[in-house]
DNA sequence: TTGACACATTTTGCATGCAACACCTAAAGG
DNA sequence: CCTTTAGGTGTTGCATGCAAAATGTGTCAA
């Protein structure tokens, strides 16, 4: 039945991971991805296609398409007349879209609790250590990095691939916010601290309480954008 | 500086909401939702773009957009290869997107209590007792609409406006199944009483427990789709 | 000076054409 | 008889052209 098998398909590149068929449109919509997370293009300006297509080298379709995957990842807007903006999400917006995440990341911590490998939640361990052992003059991107997998992984540990889809989406929409938040060298103890909690109760396979730190950590994400909405009003 | 505000902006037509401009492609997204869904498109079989737009009359261009929104709502599946096909999920992948979709309703319950208007709260009481006055020989399709209603108007009263978005997403993609679970008569009883439970909490504002009930209610609803696929595999 | 109207420009939605790729079938070689 | 391969057919990705809609600008009247 299965004829494709059996042909030398074993083109796979590196990992084990399907190959995913570039095309201009994902291409297109991860130069775009980093211009915006990259404050190349500031919130809120608008974006004709026209020129971002030149701007690119390509047409104008395969530019559009990218447009509508950053729609659904939240970094582009449609106004009313379906001209394409940079996304400028309000403080309350980022709170809401935050809380979203954070109820999908104790869902997936509980999830992981049951069907996690063991292999998978060691992963964590060390990603947890590998962050505790960074030099205090590591960069922020680094650290944030290191940040980022560590709360990707425990959604792959969940295995429900759904979740994990969803939880990129918010992920993507709150790059921006997050990496703001973690520029600051004073907040990584906090963090440290807060994600030994979680991997503790995730070794320990302790649902609820996996569930419950994930939380809090999420919440103190939100406080501390608070913080970093007070400072910025002054300066 | 607000100058569209001082024109003659108001032709809002009916409802206060947002004329929310029409194309080929919604359209189109929602002629496909309607045949997917009511299974006049087998779940597997694939969907050639051209003879697609040729049959609703429009071009190949607004088709493969509609194709796109039906995908990240989960009806349409893109193959390793870019052909789309009818999305046809297993049993577990749609246990999998329950999961999900308890999780988002139940933080919805727990935002509404605290952000909901009483008007909403008192809404939401409404649709319960309107389900509950049905008649036993309605439709399952009547019962089955108000039944949706009233999970996204808690959804709703929720406040989030992207929890709202997500939550729909999921509904979208299990629709199919909810609407499967609930054309059996023996399940209303339950139904209603669940409802009757997440009602009272809501009415009290009990976070807590309306989360929970919230659960609780998904829970059941995929025990039950379990009992139906045992009795599918007997015939 | 302010407001409204009409025209010019910009920008998007949609249709269509072409090229690359995937799939299916059938013939040739083992 | 089975496997492999070569060709034909179908399907999608991308580029481009045109028309409709929206925005900006300048002029005129109150």
């Amino acid at each position: 039945m299965n004829k494709q098998a059996s042909k030398v398909t074993s083109i796979v590149s590196e990992s084990g991971q399907v190959p995913e068929r570039r095309s201009l449109s994902t291409e297109a919509a991860d130069a775009l991805r980093e211009l915006i997370l990259l404050e190349k293009l500031a919130p809120g300006t608008p974006v004709p296609e026209r020129d971002l297509a030149e701007g690119l080298g390509i047409s104008r379709t395969p530019l559009k398409d990218a447009l509508r995957i950053l729609e659904v990842e939240g970094l582009i807007e449609y106004g009313p007349t379906r001209r394409p903006r940079v996304a400028d999400p309000s403080l309350d917006e980022i709170e809401q879209n935050v809380l979203v995440l954070s109820a999908l990341e104790s869902l997936a911590g509980e999830l992981a609790c049951s069907s996690a490998s063991d292999k998978q939640i060691s992963e964590i361990g060390d990603l947890d250590r590998s962050m505790r052992d960074l030099p205090a003059n590591s960069s922020a991107l680094e650290f944030f990095h290191l940040d980022m997998e560590f709360h990707a992984s425990i959604v792959a540990a969940s295995r429900n691939e759904p979740l994990a889809q969803t939880h990129k989406q918010y992920n993507a929409r709150l790059w921006r916010a997050r990496f703001m938040s973690s520029r600051q060298q004073d907040r990584r103890e906090n963090t440290l601290a807060e994600h030994a909690a979680i991997t503790k109760a995730l070794v320990a396979r302790d649902a609820a309480a996996t569930a419950k730190q994930l939380r809090k950590h999420l919440k103190s994400t939100i406080i501390n954008l608070h913080h970093i909405r007070s400072a910025d009003a002054k300066t």
